[in-house]
DNA sequence: CTTGACAAACCGTCCAGACGGTATCTTTAT
DNA sequence: ATAAAGATACCGTCTGGACGGTTTGTCAAG
């Protein structure tokens, strides 16, 4: 044994380390190569720390998706905020906060996560989840077919972005989130 | 040795059973479900057999998407055909064609392909060639802001099938596909 | 002194692909 | 017409490595 494991306790520390590593990883190698071993050695923490952390593989997935859907809620939120016209807000949130994701570096993050979320039933119904409850909360102001529709087109962006099989320069994208925004107030 | 082998040559045939096969298995078992061992024992061929078809697992997974795209571009052509107003009509047949599919039964055949489509760098790039090639192809009559949203609209929803997180009756579909036509023409 | 936070070695399984063989088909030379 | 000579279409086994997970051990902190 070595005294690697003398060094100062920080459990939380750790944990969000896993997770960050899990993320780039993902950008940096695909798909493939997220695995335990990669995960632990890439965080410098043995394979048996990150297990410590979550028991297994699926949980690290879950924590990677608890940390990407929080974020994702939050900038949602932060977007709501400035906008003061009621019909549509959660749309037009949604709208900005996936254009504002950079296809080079944020995208990446998620790409992982993705495939999961298609191939992972549980992920899946995770997913399913918070679609059902956001479109419930927002019934009221965002469930026009328009919003419905501008909704949808940002999901298609996203996928594309992942795939990379549609170049759009800056201004083509502006342009698209403005029609959008235009579809979500009718 | 057995006498399976004695059994007449089809080698077309048995290329053909085994992508079906592919396909199928990824239907009923996932994604992990498609492993050369598998396919090859349910097409009723040795693994060796498989190989000699598809000298490793990318060959197969790109018969699959040559398979499916082709069978993509038939129904598009097809649609296409009854269309007899220039203006959006290749957007017009997309949408048909991608509503068109049964979330059940035809949607998890392209589950697979979708996540290699996202995954293998070699699949993304055949892909980008088919949007690409596409969207020059129809840049007279498909390049509108309206056309471009409503395919981005599309995948969403094509997205949202694999993803299985909204359940759209019927109706919502056909209300949806109808906007998106209407998007198409302006 | 007990519990939490790690380390390190190890195990069982799964899987892609290699390999060496054999049977059938096709071409060519006679 | 036919037989030799490949070429093609398979078969069945083996292997090396990857990977998820387990186990056992060691500190450190409370």
């Amino acid at each position: 044994m070595t005294e690697a494991h003398r060094r100062k306790k920080q459990p939380e520390q750790v944990r969000q380390q896993l997770l960050e590593v899990a993320a780039r990883l993902s950008h940096e190698q695909g798909v493939a190569g997220i695995t335990l071993d990669a995960v632990s050695q890439a965080a410098g923490v043995s394979k048996g720390g990150l297990l410590h952390h979550f028991p297994n593989k699926l949980a690290l997935l879950d924590g990677l998706f608890d940390d990407l859907v929080t974020r994702f809620d939050r900038e949602i939120e932060a977007a709501m905020a400035h906008d003061p016209v009621a019909k549509g807000r959660f749309t037009r949130a949604y709208i900005d906060v996936c254009f504002a994701l950079d296809p080079t570096t944020d995208v990446p993050g998620w790409r992982m996560l993705t495939i999961a979320l298609i191939a992972e039933p549980h992920l899946k119904s995770r997913w399913r989840d918070w679609v059902s409850r956001r479109s419930a909360e927002f019934a009221e102001t965002d469930a026009s077919t328009g919003c419905v529709l501008a909704r949808f087109a940002c999901d298609g962006v996203w996928l594309a972005d992942l795939m990379q099989s549609h170049d759009l320069d800056a201004e083509a994208r502006a342009g698209l989130a403005e029609n959008l925004k235009a579809l979500s107030a009718q």
